[in-house]
DNA sequence: AGTATTAATGACTAAAATTCATAACCTAGG
DNA sequence: CCTAGGTTATGAATTTTAGTCATTAATACT
């Protein structure tokens, strides 16, 4: 059985003769004649009858017209569906965060990103946050937001805009009053982590370690709110992206320091498959995030 | 697009290579790249990309797979019902009911005949009653229940059993006593009978009009049990199928009555379309309705 | 009765799918 | 590091399939 078929007894169902169906499919009425007359052999049964001049479906042909609607159907939808797929109109965008303070940045820009694509399934995920890389050349993902990229080709990587982090502190902190510090300072200090391997966190790989500092202790936190009200009571210092502290203006109590000579300038970036950059909705979340920060 | 591309892609993402699938469909494994490659082709969206030795589906690959799963579902199952339409072991049955007293028989099987055949769709209709005929060709009824056979070969009748129309009267009617009667006898009677055309009626057809005799009144009734009380209550007499009244026992207060060399022995017969006589639930009806009256 | 319309059929042709042979590439294992 | 074995892609040749044309047969309609 073949969609041919579905085509020729949905088309007779719909234009009531063969001769009619035949204009509609675009071919000879001799041509669907062949093809059912084949289709009934192989079957082993008979799915119309010739009564005066024109087709009586019998049992069998009535059954199959009705199956012909429902998979006709969901074949053209599907084609349809391809179509915008193709155009970019729609899709499906799995978006992979690489870390804590990403999160915390597209959460502000998702709100408007659902409204101006309704048709646009987005899910958002963590869980290949160390292998993002693989999980999208396997179209397990089709858009990571990193700051830590990886050149070599294989990805597209657009900046999105680039952001300083600042080291946060009580406002009654004993290193509050400075203009900027040194590194050093922190070796008395608990430091607030999300919990990942220290290779992969700026405060030990860019501050700590190359000022070959241990500091007093380490905890780690999960949620960012929860860090800063750690800070705010004085439990530990910690490092994130300065636009974040910007957005917990209920946080009144923690205030932000640079260090001396140590520019922590990042940039955010959106890791893609090449051939995905020119999608629309991916150009939209380019230029929106370009625009915003 | 076509089922061939759908089998392709459900055979990879059942066998995972391309090698495996070409395997399960018989045929090589360039057949199935050329053919989604002519797909890609004329969608202009790519399906599938080879990474590494393997192939890794895109956003559309991965959506198709899944029409695919459900496309080709449907049609096997559609497939698999045809050969059971085929084999005539499920299908549905359509019977009209060109009488009333066909009606009272046929509910007296019908019970049995469900428990018989649970996969056979029986749909019971008198809306063809005065154009059976038609409607069996035109597979709109697969089945009629008559007495009043039309022979001309284009449809086939199956005998299921004789009998016998009888009159009805009230135990304490002035005909009770009688051991026969004449048809003159039933002028000064009223006459119940179905709703239907006098020429239908086998009471006027072939012991009134015959006899040159109109009844002091004709009144119609819809429902049989109600013809049975109206008669008992010595509203008026009425003509019925004798194994009509042995099954209507709750009404001891009738009595039936033959006419005096006037057989009224009728046939009850299935009429079908000649294809479908050797079809087992068909046989079933006309085995059983033979052995049980 | 004659004409127009319907579907079926058989021979022929055009188109499409499949195979075969091979290239290009990758992975795993000595 | 290179080879053996496995993957998909590709181009040309071949086979298969589908479609057309011309015609028949049956049947409505006028």
């Amino acid at each position: 059985m073949e969609l041919i078929h579905f085509r020729i007894l949905l088309a007779l169902k719909q234009r009531g003769t063969l001769n009619a169906a035949s204009e509609s499919l675009h071919v000879t009425q001799s041509a669907l004649s062949h093809q059912m007359k084949n289709l009934e052999q192989r079957l082993g049964i008979i799915l119309w009858r010739k009564q005066g001049r024109t087709l009586v479906l019998t049992q069998a042909g009535k059954y199959l017209s009705d199956v012909a609607e429902s998979v006709i159907a969901t074949v053209n939808s599907a084609e349809q569906h391809l179509n915008l797929l193709a155009a970019g109109k729609t899709g499906k965008l799995t978006i992979g965060i690489d870390c804590h303070a990403c999160y915390e940045w597209f959460r502000t820009i998702l709100q408007p990103y659902l409204q101006a694509w309704p048709d646009l399934a987005i899910e958002v995920t963590s869980r290949y946050r160390f292998n993002s890389f693989e999980a999208i050349q396997q179209y397990k993902l089709d858009a990571v937001l990193t700051s830590d990229p990886v050149f070599n080709g294989v990805l597209h990587y657009q900046p999105l805009f680039d952001f300083e982090l600042v080291l946060i502190v009580a406002k009654e902190h004993r290193l509050a009053g400075f203009k900027v510090i040194e590194p050093a300072e922190l070796q008395q200090e608990t430091i607030l982590t999300y919990p990942v391997e220290r290779e992969r966190l700026d405060m030990f790989r860019k501050v700590l370690q190359p000022a070959g500092i241990e500091p007093l202790a380490h905890i780690t936190v999960e949620e960012t709110d929860i860090m800063l009200l750690l800070v705010a009571s004085q439990r530990g210092v910690c490092l994130l992206p300065e636009w974040l502290l910007a957005d917990k203006i209920k946080n009144p109590d923690v205030i932000s320091l640079r260090f001396k000579d140590l520019p922590l300038t990042k940039t955010m970036y959106l890791a893609t498959r090449h051939e995905d950059v020119q999608l629309e909705y991916i150009q939209w979340l380019i230029e929106h995030a370009q625009s915003r920060v």
